[in-house]
DNA sequence: CATGAATGAGATTTCATTCAT
DNA sequence: TATGAATGAAATCTCATTCAT
C-alpha cells in the first residue's frame, strides 16, 4: 500500500513494537526470534526489517521509546500537584497502580534485562547513565529540593543520595516482584518504603 | 575405581565454572559460547560436557553454587557477633567491601541477569523464590527479631516487610552500580541506606 | 492511445538504463540491488518494473543495446576511410580515445562480467557467440580482406585467425587495464600491438 | 574425528576447495550457495565454516592458492630448458595442453570472474596488481631479456610492453574460448599468436 | 578421561518482485 | 503511470551438542 500516510506507518510500526514487547516479555530478548515477532504481529519478516534495520535496533527503539514516555506522563500529572509530599505520593501510587496492568510482571523482566543488556554496550550504557543521572534522579531530587524550599522536608538532606536511594528502593522492590510475582509483598514493601522515606525526609537528623 | 582423584576432578570442574563466570560477566549468558568458555578454561569441549550436560546446566550450577556460599559465609562471621545491630552493620560492610573485588561490577550483571533468566523458568523460579523467602529474607528477619528480643529495635515492626525492603535496597543500589559503575554513589547509598534503616528500626513509630 | 509520448517513455527508460550501468560498474551485477538502481535513477520500483520485467532483463537489455551501438559507430566512421590500414588504425585509435571517457575502467569491468555471465546462459551465450563470429570478427576480417585486395597486406594470411587474434589482443589489453588501471601500460600495449599486427599483416610470411 | 593429523585436515580442506571450484565454475561465485558447496563436498555447513570463515574467504583462498601453483609449475619445468625460445614455446604449449583438462572452459570463467571480482575490492586488487606486475609480467620479461642476452632476440625491444602484450594475448584468447568453447579457434589463435610474437621478437625493427 | 572435528537445526538478514492505491 | 509498502523465499552464518579416536 504505497504512498501511505505517516500515521499509517506510525501505526504499523507501533504494532511491531508491541508484538516485540510481548515476545521479549515472554522469552527475553535473545531467546525471542524475529519469526516469533513476525508471527505475533501478523506481518512479515520484510515488513519488520523495513521498519527496523536489525533485531537489536528494534529492541533499542522499543526500550528507549517506552522510557521517554514515563517521565512525560509524570510531569504532566505533576502540573496539578503543588507539594513535594503529594508528588512523591503520586510516584508511589503510580507503582501501586502498575500492578493492575496486564503483564506488568513480565514487563518488569524486560525492563531489568534491558538495563543489563545496555550496561554491556558502551554507547547504550552512556545513554542510560546520562538518563539515569540527568533525568531519573534529577527528577526526584528536584521534588525533594522543592520540599525543602517549602519547609516540608529537613533542609540538611543529601538530596542526591536520597534520590538515588529512592530509585534503588523502587527498583529493588520491582525486581523482587519480577521474580516472585508476590503482589502483597510488592504492595507492602512500597507502603513501608514510603513511610520509611517520609520519616527520613521529615525528621531532623542529629547529624 | 576412579583413575583420577576426586580432588582433581573438583579442581577441573572449578576451573570450568570460573571461566564460565568470566565469560558470562563479559558478554552475558546467551552471548557467551561454549567455545568462549572452553578457550578461557584452556580445556576442551568434551571436558566441559563431561562435567555439565549442557550450557544451561553449567549456568545453573554456577549460579546456585555461588549463592549457597554467601550465606554460609555470613553465618560463619556471625558466630562472633552478638547484637542485631552489629550483624546488620556486618552485612552493609560486606557490600561495601565487595567493591574492592576485581570484576565486581561485572559479577553483579551476571547476578541480575540470572534472576531474570531464572524467573522465566518454572522450576528455577520456584527454587529462587523459595530461597529468597526461606533463606534470604528469613535471614534478615531473624536478625531483626533478635534485635527486638534484645530491646535494640522497636517491637512493633512488620519484620517480614522490613526484611524484604532491606534486600530491595541492597539490590536496587547494586543494580544502579551494575549500570553506572559509580562507586561513590554506591558507597554513599549504602551508608545513607543504613542510616535510614537504623533510624526506622530504632524509632518508636507512632501508629 | 498513449497518455505520454513515446519520447518521454524512451527517455525514462534510458535514465533507468544509465543508472543501472553506473550501479553495475560500481558493484557488479549481482551485488547491485534494484533499490540501488531505483535510488540512482530517482524513480521507483514500480517504474523500473514497468520498463523491465526483471533485474536480469534490465541487465540483458542494457548490455545488448550498448554493444549494438559500437559497430554502428564504426561503420559510420568508415564511410570516409578508404584503406584497410586506415580502418585498423581507426579502431586502435578508438580504444586509445576510450581512456578519456569518464568511468571507462569501470565500464570495462561491466563488459567482462557480462561476457562471463552470458557465457553461463545457454540462450545469451548463443547470441554472444553469433555476434562475436558474425559481427565482431567478421568486421575485422572484412577489413583485412579489403587490405589484401588493395595489395596493402600479405595475401597468404589466415584472415579468420588474424581477426580473432586482433580482438583477443584488444580484450586482453582491456582486461589488464580493467584490473590495474594502468593507463600508460594500456596505451603502450595498444601501440606496440598495432605495430606488431601491422608488421605481421604486411610481411611476406615464409610459409 | 578429533586430534587428527595435519594431513587429514589438509585433505578435507582440499575437498571443500575443489567442490567450491566446481560450483563456481558451474554457476559463478555469487550464484553458488554454501548449500551447493556443502552438498557437492558431501560434508556439512559447519565443516565448511570450520575451514573457511566465510564464503568470500573460501573464494579468496581457492583462487590465490591456485594461482600460486601455476608459476611454481612453470619454474620447475624451466629447469631443463635453456633457451628463451624454448621457454616461450613451453608456455604456449602449456596453454595448448590445458584444453585437454576436464572442465577447462568452466575454469577459465572462474578465472576471469575472479579478476573482475578482485578488481572491485581494494585489498584484493592491490595483491592482484602486484602479482601481475612482479610475478606474471616479470616472469616473461625475464625470459625475453635472457633471449636478448643469448642473441636469440632483437635487443631493441620494449621488454616490459612485450611481456604485457604476451599475457594480454593469452588472456584474450582464453576469454574468447571461455565464451565460445571453440577449441579450434583457441588452438589456431595460440599458434598464430606464437608465430606473430616470434616474428616480432626476432626481427630487427627499423626505427 | 580428554580431545576437537563434525553436525545441522535454526537464527538473522537480504532483496527481487508484486500490487493496492 | 507511478509509487513504495509488503512479501517471503532463500541466503549466510552460528553454535550447542555429539562422538570417534
Amino acid at each position: 500500500m504505497p504512498k501511505v500516510s505517516a500515521d499509517y506507518k506510525a501505526k504499523r510500526r507501533q504494532e511491531v513494537i508491541e508484538s516485540a514487547l510481548l515476545c521479549f516479555a515472554e522469552k527475553g530478548f535473545e531467546s525471542s526470534t524475529m519469526d516469533d515477532i513476525v508471527e505475533r504481529s501478523g506481518t512479515s519478516k520484510g515488513l519488520v526489517y523495513n521498519y527496523f534495520k536489525s533485531k537489536e535496533e528494534l529492541y533499542t527503539s522499543l526500550m528507549e521509546e517506552r522510557s521517554s514516555k514515563m517521565f512525560f506522563t509524570f510531569r504532566e500529572k505533576f502540573q496539578q500537584l503543588h507539594t513535594a509530599t503529594e508528588k512523591l505520593k503520586e510516584i508511589f501510587s503510580y507503582y501501586q497502580e502498575a500492578l493492575k496492568k496486564e503483564g506488568y510482571q513480565d514487563y518488569l523482566k524486560v525492563h531489568f534485562e534491558w538495563i543489563i543488556y545496555a550496561s554491556r554496550n558502551v554507547k547504550l550504557k552512556q545513554k542510560m547513565v546520562d538518563r539515569f543521572e540527568k533525568e531519573v534522579c534529577a527528577f526526584v531530587e528536584e521534588i525533594i529540593n522543592e520540599g525543602i524550599a517549602n519547609g516540608e522536608f529537613n533542609p540538611n538532606l543529601a538530596t542526591g543520595s536520597v534520590a538515588a536511594i529512592f530509585w534503588a528502593k523502587v527498583d529493588g522492590i520491582s525486581l523482587a516482584y519480577a521474580l516472585t510475582g508476590n503482589q502483597d509483598q510488592y504492595r507492602d514493601s512500597l507502603i513501608e518504603s514510603e513511610k520509611m522515606l517520609m520519616k527520613y525526609l521529615t525528621t531532623q537528623l542529629n547529624k
